[in-house]
DNA sequence: CGCCGACTTGAGTCCCCTCAACAAGAGTGG
DNA sequence: CCACTCTTGTTGAGGGGACTCAAGTCGGCG
C-alpha cells in the first residue's frame, strides 16, 4: 500500500479499503470521526513479527492490506497456525493488555491502529462498534471451531482438500463457483500450508502432488493451483456436503 | 436441579448460581427485569441432545447447572468435541437462525432460555448485555485456538497432561495447586475424553496407564485420578511454562 | 449368576513424521 | 556469462506413534 494512499486514508475513512467490513463497518460519519482521531497506520514487511505472545500490547489494530498469521509455539519449536488474517480482520483484544499469540505479517501489512485505552473508552460510548466487534468474534470463533475438527480428525489427504476449496471459497468469485479450472494462488508458504494444517511441509508436498496423480488438481510454479475437478475435492475435504453449501 | 429451585429462580434472577458469571452478569436490577419477562426454564437429561448443527433454532441459553458439549462430526462418524460447557455458559448465536454445531448434554443440564429474537432486540437496549456476551465469546476464542494448538502438533501423552492439568486448575482450589496428591474426578467418559483430545479411546487409556506407570498419577476407579507429582505433569504438557504460570 | 456397558490390554498395520538427498529459482559478485 | 549460495519445494527410505481390530477385565444391575 503505497505512501500516498495511506496519507489520503489519515485524513478521510470514506474511501478505506475495509470500511464495509471491519470494526467500524456500522459507524456513521460521526463516529468515524471519532475514530480518525485516535487511529495511526504502520506498515510491516513480510516476515515481520507485530506482536509476540506474552509481550505487553498497547495498540488494537484492522488489517489495511496485506495478510497475517496467528500463530502458538512450543519451545521445542513446533508451531501451530491459529488463524489467518486478512483485510478488516482485527487485531488485538480490548481490555487485555498482553498479546495472546504471536503475530507475523506474511505479506507487507498495513495496519489501522487505535491506542489501546482510548478505543475501549470509545466502545462504551459507540455500539456499533462493539456490534460489529462481536458479530467478527462470533465468526472467528466459528471458523476456529471449524479448523478443530479438521486439526483432530482429518486425514493429510481431507486437509489439504479442505485448505483448497477454503481458498477458493474465499478468493474467487461466485460466478464460477461450480465451474472447471479455477486457479487459485496460495498466499503462503509450504510451511505455513503446514503450521495452518497441523501437518509437516514434506507431507503437505506429498498430498499436493497425490492429488496432482489422481487427476483432481494441477499445479503451476511454486504458488498456484488449478482445480481441475472441483466436485471430487470437496468430495476429498471429508465434509458433511449437505451443510457446506 | 430440583423443580423447587427453579420455580424460585423464576420469579428472582438475584439468587440465580450463575448470576454473576453468565450473560446477564452486567445487568443492573432493572435489566434483569427486562430478561425475566422473556426467559424460561428446560431441563435436559444426561445423554441428551440440545441442538443439532443445521437445525433450526429459535432459543439462545446459559447454562445454570450441569455440563454440556459442543460438537462436530463428519458422516462416516468421526467426531470431534469443540468446547466443553459450564455452568454460565452461552448457547446460540444471536444474529443466526441454525445450530452452528451439536450441543450434548453429558450430565443432567438445567438451561435458562431466552427467545432468539426476543434477545437479540434485548441486546440493542442494554449493552451490558452485549458487552459481556463479547467478553465471553473472546474468552471461548482464545480457548478454541489454545486447544487448535493440542490438537495440531501436541503427541498424545502431551494432550492427556494438558487436560488433567487443566481439570486440576479449574476444579482445585487454588490453595493446593503446588501440592502432591490433588484429587479430580474426570467429569467425562473416556469416549468423550477421546472426542475432546482427538485420540481414540484406547490411546486414551493406554497413555493413563503410562503415566501411571511412570508415577505421575494413580487411578482410583474409571474416573478418579490421584495427581501425586504436579510438576512432572506439567513439564509434560509440553506448555511453555513461562506463560502458563 | 449372567448380561451389559465402560474400560483395559494386546497384536498388527498404516499413516505421517524424521532424516536425507536432490531439483529449481533468485540473488550476488567476479 | 558462470559459479556460488541460499531459499523453497520435491522425492525417497525408514521408523515410530497412533489407529484398527480383537480379546479380556471390571463393576453394576436385573
Amino acid at each position: 500500500m503505497t505512501a500516498d494512499i495511506i496519507r489520503s486514508l489519515k485524513i478521510d475513512c470514506s474511501c478505506c479499503p475495509i470500511r464495509h467490513r471491519a470494526v467500524c463497518a456500522k459507524c456513521d460519519t460521526d463516529e468515524l470521526d471519532r475514530l480518525r482521531e485516535i487511529k495511526s497506520y504502520r506498515s510491516c514487511q513480510a516476515g515481520q513479527v507485530i506482536t509476540l505472545r506474552g509481550e505487553r500490547l498497547d495498540m488494537v489494530a484492522s488489517i489495511v492490506s496485506g495478510t497475517a498469521m496467528l500463530s502458538r509455539s512450543i519451545s521445542d519449536g513446533r508451531t501451530q497456525m491459529i488463524g489467518l488474517l486478512l483485510p478488516s480482520d482485527f487485531i488485538g483484544r480490548p481490555g487485555r493488555a498482553e498479546a495472546p499469540y504471536d503475530v507475523t505479517a506474511v505479506t507487507d501489512v498495513t495496519l489501522c491502529c487505535f491506542r489501546r485505552g482510548a478505543f475501549e473508552q470509545l466502545m462504551q460510548d459507540m455500539p456499533h462498534v462493539q456490534e460489529r466487534l462481536l458479530e467478527m468474534s462470533l465468526d472467528e470463533l466459528d471458523a476456529a471451531r471449524d479448523w478443530m475438527l479438521l486439526l483432530g480428525r482429518k486425514t493429510a489427504r481431507e486437509r489439504i482438500a479442505s485448505l483448497l476449496s477454503l481458498i477458493l471459497q474465499r478468493a474467487n468469485l461466485p460466478e464460477d463457483l461450480g465451474g472447471k479450472n479455477a486457479r487459485i494462488e496460495l498466499p503462503i508458504t509450504r510451511e505455513a500450508i503446514a503450521n495452518y494444517l497441523g501437518l509437516t511441509i514434506e507431507t503437505v508436498s506429498r498430498q499436493l502432488t497425490a492429488l496432482r496423480r489422481d487427476g483432481l488438481i494441477s499445479i503451476e510454479g511454486a504458488r498456484g493451483v488449478v482445480i481441475s475437478d472441483m466436485d471430487a475435492l470437496i468430495a476429498e475435504t471429508g465434509d458433511d456436503d449437505t451443510l457446506t453449501a
